[in-house]
DNA sequence: GCAAGGTC
């Protein structure tokens, strides 16, 4: 028999170079290869283990029985298979059967937590490093700092910045009342509340006050008294004890988790860290109650629960993680055996445990209802007649007595006051800390051996600032830097921004599908990755809003920097890169754009952003619009494809088109020897938006084949600025005093002004020189990569031709073996529609019987895990042209008009899809009060019109391809 | 110098 110390493996990146921060670009890690490996505080534990299993049989793994407890048993069960590999495994789980039938390992709960552990690893690399090199590089005030990035910190700090906004915000209202008091002769007084509760709109509440002060005596209309009990409380977890702790003890979270470990290595309470709230059958709780009968403090009560019958088996929650008991004391200390801490929280956990496993409080309430005119006014009073678990668990409950005096049915009085009175609704308070564990436990962030220490973390991390003194006391702000961090994410404009907790809350969903055996670890490490490559790429395509957010918060001034810093990276480092070149490359373009020598010039097609020459590796070069990032902004991304590696290079010049209507700069160009014909020198000058019609059609650019539709009208996230002022955020402290409306004089966010859609035909310039037929261009060899590509706009790129003949896939397949599609863009096809959340579509086919089924659209990547509610159909060429005919047909341009239904709605077309009769002439269905036509096979494919209408439709049937007139189906 | 999850 040996023990363990908790994961004796964790992952790292099996190429020891990738440790250097700057050895290469961050996006790296999100493939590079990942080993377990055994801790390095964790060897001794491993020789332990391995020395134990060469004299075994069998091994019985005891670990916990969750997912966590699976890992750490295998990992275990790895280390002593290796020392002795005639070892049997068997894993225990229900204590009773363990050793009668121990069961096996369970691979797919271990499969989930490897798969937590690899892509917590990438993305706390990636981002971490991202972020502090970014910061480091352009503020002199950052240079010694590590800014992390954990999938739960920043939720957490998301949290924060949340509700600190929301009070900043706030703007109070006023709100009107009706109050009525009765004081009698005696002294009683019952304060009646009206049922109307409050009202905003003065005039209104004074109309109804006016109208009940013509009546002088209010009459009591009704009074009741009913049995009410107050239930006792459910057995204690750990972010229960944590959040009552911080509440009633005063204890910090972090420092309530020490001390109950400390009572628990001690001997005194169970395991601190459970998430069950029940407790088994099998315990056997009288004896654990009777161990307190002989405390002076809590005897008594102990003794009455056993005497005097007052036990009762306490209340079930909700949870039971199958691996600890609730947390309860397992003996009696007396509290000159304890520390001044651990006497308060062994305190509370004896009440708690009594208070479990005693009765619930029971009360009788009388509500007596008044009325004025047609207005009711109840007034309440609560009678304590059994106070059982009140006795001894006295945390502010809110059921305490209240009297009121007798009153009868029909009794009248004259209200000693009766007054519109006027109140101010109030703000919210900042969280304190059990609201903060409360709301991660709630979003899944973290564990209960985790959620303290997350807290801990981004205090350590001075992201939150929690002032020890003050009115706000104990809750916290954002600092400057973490309210920097999460504007700045925010100001992405995701809605999977990586301040907010829902990534992470979809990996835990799909952890729980590993385990059901729904999906595998490798579906589940590939899904996850692409969306936090997505949300990764965009944040670095504008990583300029984090470095904003970070000078407005700081006051301080972004120095100019390294010129982007992925110069910094060694990109000699081959074996990684290699892997995935298109997606080390598209980052490292990204990472190039604001020295300023890239620009080329305004974008021709959202007349707003600025387009830049990006190098794209092997690829080649994108112009590509600043805009072209945003969700569903500007699709200005025009591909130089250089497959054959013609360009050498290509770098912006200084000087401008003199030819072309755009006002653009030039680009010089060195071209490979021999790879173009001889009227292109190797150095060259050219422009490439157009009026270049030779160098366009050599290079294979299609810079007139956008003419996609404007983009939609669409609202950036409102920005705090007032908000998120330096000033504003340090006077917050002072300014914020109890009774002091420092908030009345706080602005509502200022808002954007919402994008113009000012596409209109600006690009129509260009359009003209549309390129000629690429047999003019034979001497381009038939190899390039690059041809066809971007010959016409609705044309599809090879990926999406993979793509689109897939199947509609499951949320955890990709689109192409690659993952990568998007990055192979040529900007200019529909490859490129995002979601409403930002995200890159998957590209689905339609399954569902009907006209539709088998046409392709566009939906949100997430699916129904969370995902928005996007959608588009895919339009191919042949649509294209299709859309085009209907515009021109309902512009009245040489179209005949549509043919209209019996009712006068223009019919909608249809195609035969399923058969159902031999008739050749279609008919309804009979008894299904539907006028949805059956068909023959012969029929199979035809595309016919009929009435539109769902409901009640008039019967409209016209066959598309024949003369014949339409006629009725019945 | 990065994560989160175990545990003393």
């Amino acid at each position: 028999m040996t023990s363990l110390l908790g994961h004796v493996s964790n992952t790292k990146f099996s190429n020891p170079s990738l440790k250097s921060w700057k050895s290469c670009d961050p996006a790296v890690l999100f493939d590079a290869e990942i080993v377990s490996h055994v801790s390095d505080d964790m060897i001794q534990v491993a020789k332990n283990l391995a020395n134990e299993a060469r004299g075994c049989k069998y091994m019985y793994i005891w670990t916990d029985c969750d997912r966590e407890g699976e890992k750490i048993g295998s990992s275990a069960a790895d280390i002593c298979i290796e020392s002795n590999p005639r070892i049997t495994i068997k894993r225990a789980r229900e204590v009773h059967s363990a050793m009668q039938s121990p069961d096996t390992l369970d691979p797919k709960q271990v499969d989930a937590v490897e798969a937590r552990m690899e892509l917590d690893l990438r993305i706390g690399a990636i981002l971490t490093r991202f972020q502090t090199l970014l910061l480091q590089d352009r503020f002199d005030e950052m240079q010694n700092k590590v800014i992390s990035y954990g999938s739960c910190q920043f939720p957490t700090l998301g949290f924060v910045v949340d509700r600190y906004r929301k009070v900043k915000e706030f703007v109070p209202e006023e709100t009107y009342s009706l109050t009525l008091e009765h004081v009698l002769e005696s002294k009683e007084k019952a304060v009646f509340k009206w049922k109307r509760g409050k009202l905003y709109d003065l005039e209104a509440c004074f109309a109804i006050y006016a109208n009940c002060l013509e009546e002088k005596e209010a009459v009591i209309s009704n009074v009741t008294s009913s049995r009410k009990l107050k239930y006792k409380p459910i057995p204690l977890s750990t972010v229960e004890m944590e959040k009552m702790s911080i509440r009633y003890l005063k204890m910090n979270s972090q420092k309530t988790m020490k001390v109950a470990e400390s009572l628990y290595n001690k001997g005194f309470i169970s395991y601190p860290r459970t998430e069950t709230d029940m407790f088994d059958k099998t315990f056997n709780l009288k004896s654990l109650v009777e161990k307190h009968k002989d405390c002076p403090k809590r005897g008594s009560f102990a003794s009455k629960l056993i005497n005097n019958n007052g036990f009762e088996w306490p209340r079930n929650g909700k949870n039971n993680d199958k691996a600890h008991p609730p947390i309860h004391p397992t003996c009696f200390v007396s509290d000159d055996k304890l520390s001044q801490d651990e006497k308060l929280l062994y305190d509370f956990i004896v009440r708690r445990f009594l208070a479990c496993c005693s009765k619930n409080a029971i009360g009788y309430q009388t509500v007596v209802t008044a009325k004025i005119k047609d207005e009711f006014f109840t007034a309440t009073g609560l009678m304590i007649c059994e106070y059982n678990f009140l006795e001894i668990y006295k945390f502010n409950l809110g059921w305490s007595e209240q009297t009121i005096p007798m009153y009868n049915i029909g009794e009248t009085f004259v209200p000693s006051r009766f007054e519109l009175t006027k109140s101010l609704t109030s703000k919210p308070n900042l969280l304190d800390e059990a609201d903060l564990v409360d709301i991660m436990n709630k979003s899944q962030i973290g564990t209960d051996a985790t959620i303290h220490d997350h807290i801990k973390k981004i205090i350590d991390r001075e992201y939150v600032i929690q002032p020890s003194s003050g009115p706000q006391k104990g809750r916290f702000l954002p600092s400057n830097l973490g309210f920097s961090l999460v504007e700045g994410y925010d100001d992405v404009g995701l809605d999977l921004s990586l301040s907010k907790p829902y990534l992470r809350r979809e990996m835990e969903t799909h952890l729980k599908n590993i385990c059901d055996g729904v999906t595998t670890k490798a579906q589940v490490v590939k899904h996850c990755i692409k969306l936090y490559r997505q949300v990764y790429l965009q944040t670095v395509g504008q990583k300029n809003k984090i470095c904003e957010a970070v000078e407005k918060n700081f006051g301080i001034r972004r120095n100019s920097g390294s010129g982007g810093y992925s110069p910094d990276y060694n990109q000699s480092n081959g074996g990684y890169i290699e892997n995935d070149t298109s997606s080390a490359n598209e980052i490292n373009g990204m990472f190039q754009n604001d020295s300023g020598d890239d620009l080329l010039g305004k974008c021709p097609l959202c007349l707003t952003g600025e387009v830049r020459l990006i190098e794209h590796g092997k690829t080649g070069y994108y112009l590509q619009c600043s805009q072209f990032l945003k969700p569903r902004v500007c699709k200005f991304n025009i591909l130089v494809p250089n497959r054959n590696g013609t360009i050498v290079s290509a770098k912006v010049s200084f000087s401008k088109c003199q030819k072309c209507e755009v006002d653009k700069n030039m680009i010089n160009f060195k071209f490979l020897p021999g790879s173009l014909p001889p009227v292109i020198p190797l150095d060259y000058q050219g422009c490439l938006f157009g009026c270049n019609e030779m160098l366009n059609e050599i290079l294979n650019v299609d810079i007139t084949s956008y003419a996609g539709p404007p983009p939609p009208v669409t609202t950036s996230i409102p920005t705090p600025s007032n908000v998120s002022s330096f000033q504003g955020r340090a006077q917050f402290l002072s300014a914020n005093r109890p009774n002091e409306n420092s908030m009345n004089q706080t602005e509502r966010l200022s808002k954007k002004s919402p994008r113009g859609s000012e596409f209109g035909d600006s690009f129509s310039s260009t359009k003209k020189s549309r390129v000629k037929s690429a047999d003019d261009f034979n001497h381009q060899s038939k190899n390039s990569v690059g041809n066809g590509i971007n010959r016409r706009s609705h044309t599809m790129n090879p990926i999406q031709t993979k793509t689109r003949s897939k199947r509609a896939s499951s949320i955890y397949e990709n689109s192409n073996p690659t993952g990568n599609n998007y990055l192979y863009s040529n900007g200019m096809t529909n490859s490129l529609v995002k979601c409403d959340c930002g995200l890159i579509c998957d590209l689905k086919t339609a399954k569902k019987a009907g006209a539709n089924q088998g046409r392709q659209f566009y939906s949100c990547p997430r699916g129904s895990l969370g995902g928005c509610t996007f959608f588009e159909w895919y339009k191919d060429e042949n649509t294209f042209i299709e859309d085009l005919k209907e515009t021109n047909a309902s512009s009245g341009v040489g179209a005949s008009p549509k043919p209209k239904c019996f009712c006068g709605m223009v019919a909608t077309e249809h195609v035969v899809t399923e058969i159902a009769s031999n008739s050749s002439k279609p008919k309804a269905k009979s008894g299904s009060g539907s006028t949805k036509p059956s068909f023959s096979k012969s029929n199979l494919g035809r595309r016919y019109l009929k009435c539109p209408k769902s409901s009640k439709p008039c019967g409209y049937f016209r066959w598309i391809d024949s003369d014949d007139q339409a006629y009725e189906v019945k």
